[in-house]
This record gives structure tokens, C-alpha cells and sequence, in this order.
DNA sequence: TCTGGTTTGTGATAACTCTCACAAGCGCAT
DNA sequence: ATGCGCTTGTGAGAGTTATCACAAACCAGA
């Protein structure tokens, strides 16, 4: 099992199982955690967590459970968050501004270290204590500062132009804020949350549910006449 | 092929289309785009868009491609979009703000009808004409105002107990940004956007591929010598 | 009407993901 | 030492998703 790569799905889960045992080691003094209470917590089902941590290794204990303390250690070293990550935002609007000062982000390593806009009326403004740059100055400050990760708060039309700039800057890990499609060298990784998108699936199903209810009713209706 | 429950996969891009085919209509004058066309402005390949839109019915014409209006009216349609859905916004910190003034939401028709929050020293205020109003109040304005979602911005440890005032005020569809698992009944719908966990994905292949070229190099070096 | 070029719709298959169920292994009590 | 209760690790099978590849269908032009 181990050397086998870990596959995406679990890639995905295991921030969720670092989180829950965050919460748990802060927590009560309890050093062991089952994978059945792992699941409860990350809100999965108990065997998907045991076959997920296996690809990691054979960290449990039968009979026992997982150490919390070891556990979180491999998790984060997995994730490749014993070391942090320099990252950029661009776009500085609402959402640049809410995400730059978002907790979140410091709690699990990732710095925000440079602010990017092109309006002129706001470059030079801090936010969070850290001064907006100009978009120009991209390059040599992701150089400078070492920056790894971009994370895009544009206006849609301007996020593939971004995108470029930024993997033109050696940036090889993105996040897209912006709703729209970025197309970018195969080496390069892109992840986008889109905030509507979520919506609109929930829509979907809420429609859905609600349109068999009212059938039901209808039914109901029909039955009684 | 139709009648056939749409694969969920399927309905988490039916929003890519979406914005793809209003970009179409709202650009040229053309009137029909190939599953092709598509595919390169959605990201995706065109065998997966044309079975995805299939499942929606045959809406297509062999040679031709697909009508731009009919397809974006059927999409729409089967999205739930033609009817708006008024949406409460939960936690008024950085985050709730920037998801209250979010442009996105209210072009998709996602009105945004109300905020919450327990702090009494913002209680009160208005963001982006809509004033605050106090958690107690939440079953009563849900009511009035018809709020079949809530969308969750507050810090992780208020999460499921706002879930759960949201369930009880009878909403069915929630969104879920605090970075907390919110437990509810099966037959409500739970989507959650976690930011930071998309940092820890991308920081996973980040690390990997950066082990790669320092492995490269490295064995460059031997080689050399 | 027929022919050629184009594009859809979809069976078939491959790849991936989830779930089940149980043997293997551990610790504790006796 | 031995047995019992508990929990992991994982093979096997089910379910879901992605991709391939091609027949069916359409349009335009002759």
C-alpha cells in the first residue's frame, strides 16, 4: 500500500483529518483517537479514513487507535506543511481584502507576504499591514520573496491574464477566486473555488427536492378526491 | 439516456457551462457552439460535455452543434435558475462582508436578503444597504422573507450551532464557509468552501513536484561527475 | 437526390472511488 | 501464558466517473 500515490480523493481529505485532530489535541487530554471518532469528526465514514491513512503508512494501532500527536506529524509532513509557503494575492477588492486577512490561512503556514492590484487609486493603501503593490512589480517581488503560490481575486476577465503573469513569474501553484476558466502549462497547478458555482449545485438539488414534494402533495391531492 | 438521474459529477459543471454559454451569447453574433467550443472554454474535454448534456435531453444537432439560447434556457432551467432564490448571509466578519457586496451571486439570481450576526456593536449597521439584524431573529425573517439558503460566514466553533438554527427556521440549503464539519439531517443539503484546505491541496502536489526537480537535480549532479 | 464533411449521442471500456467485511494484531486481565 | 475484546489494514466487489471511438444524423452543394 505504501508507495502506491496517494489518490486525489484522498489528497482532499486529509486538511480535513489535520483539522479534526488539530481540535483534538487541543482539546481533551486523550493521546489515541479511533478511526471510527476520526470519521465522526471529518464527517466520513470510518473505513474511508483507515484505507486513506494507509496510503500515508501504517501509523495505527489495532486494537488501539492512532496516535493524535504522530498522526498530525505525518499528516503535515505529507501535505508538505512543515514548511510555509509564501503566498501572493492579486486582486485586491472585497474578497482580495477578506481573504488577505484571513485567519485561516496563518494557522495552517501560508503567509500572505505581497498584495497586487492595477488600480492606481488603491496601490500604495496597506491592508492588513501590508502595502498593495502595482501589478508590474510582479515579477521581481515573487522572485525577491520567494513567492510559490498566487492567489487570483480578480475581476473574471482579467484572471487568465493573471494567471500568465504570474506563471511567467516561476509561480507554479494558483488558486482562482475568479469565476472563470484559467488555462495554463500542464506543469502548473490551478485550483479554483467559485463561490456561485455552490450555489447554483445547491440549487439544483433544493429544486429537486422541492419539485418531489410537491408532487407528493399533488398526489396527496388526487388520493383524497 | 434521459430520465436517468443526472450523475452529480455532471451537475458540478452544468455552472461552468453556464458561464460559457453567457460569455457566447453576450459576445459574437454566433448562434450555435460545438461540444468542441465548449469544452476548450469550460476546461474540459468535449466528450465530456457532449454526455453531460445529454443527460439534460438532446438538445444538440448532429453537424451542427448547439443552439447558444436554447441550451443556455435549458441549462438554466434544469440549475433552478429561473426562479430566484433569497439567501441569508450568517457572520458579518471580513468574509460575510465581501460574500454580501459579491457580484457573482446576485447575476446568478441569488439575492442576498438578509444578514445575521450576534455581535450587538455591528447589529445595526447596514453592508451594501442591508442591515444587520441579530441571530435571535433568524426563524421569524426566514419566514417573512421566504430564505430558502443560508450561507454560514462565521468563525469555525459557531458553525453547526448556526446550522442548526438555520435547519430549524426550516431552511434546506446551506453554504458552508467557516472551516468547520456541520452535522444535519439527510434530507438538507450541506455544500461547504473551505479556503484554506484548497491552499493545503495545492501545497501537497507543490511540495511533490518541487521533490521531483530537486531528485532530477540531484541526480544530475551524480551523473556529472 | 446523392455525396462528403461535420458533429452529435452513446454503447463499451477503463480508471477511479467507495464500501464491506474480516483476518491480523495489539493490550489487558486473569 | 492464554484468551478476550477491540481496532486496524486491506482484498474484493460495487458504484461512479472519465474516455474512447463510431454509427447515426444533419447540412450544403452539386
Amino acid at each position: 500500500m505504501r508507495n502506491r500515490p496517494i489518490p486525489e480523493a484522498t489528497v482532499a481529505r486529509l486538511p480535513i483529518y489535520l483539522r479534526a485532530l488539530l481540535d483534538l489535541a487541543e482539546g481533551r487530554g486523550e493521546t489515541n483517537v479511533s478511526s471510527e471518532e476520526l470519521a465522526s469528526l471529518a464527517g466520513v465514514n470510518a473505513a474511508k479514513v483507515r484505507k486513506d491513512l494507509s496510503y500515508l503508512g501504517s501509523y495505527g494501532t489495532r486494537g488501539v487507535g492512532y496516535d493524535i500527536e504522530y498522526l498530525l506529524y505525518q499528516i503535515t509532513r505529507e501535505l508538505g506543511l512543515t514548511q510555509d509557503w509564501p503566498a501572493a494575492i492579486v486582486g485586491v477588492g472585497n474578497l482580495g481584502r477578506a481573504l488577505a486577512s484571513y485567519k485561516g490561512f496563518s494557522e495552517r503556514g501560508f503567509r500572505i507576504t505581497a498584495l497586487f492590484d492595477v488600480d492606481d487609486s488603491i496601490v500604495g493603501q496597506e491592508v492588513g499591514g501590508l502595502p498593495i503593490r502595482h501589478l508590474d512589480d510582479l515579477k521581481d517581488i515573487v522572485a525577491d520573496e520567494g513567492i510559490s503560490i498566487g492567489i487570483i481575486a480578480t475581476p473574471p476577465a482579467s484572471a487568465q491574464e493573471v494567471a500568465e503573469k504570474l506563471v511567467d513569474a516561476g509561480v507554479k501553484s494558483i488558486l482562482n477566486f475568479a469565476p472563470a476558466v484559467v488555462n495554463v502549462a500542464p506543469d502548473v497547478n490551478v485550483r479554483k473555488v467559485d463561490l456561485s458555482i455552490e450555489l447554483q449545485i445547491l440549487s439544483f438539488y433544493q429544486q429537486r427536492t422541492q419539485a418531489i414534494q410537491t408532487a407528493r402533495e399533488a398526489n396527496r391531492r388526487l388520493s383524497q378526491a
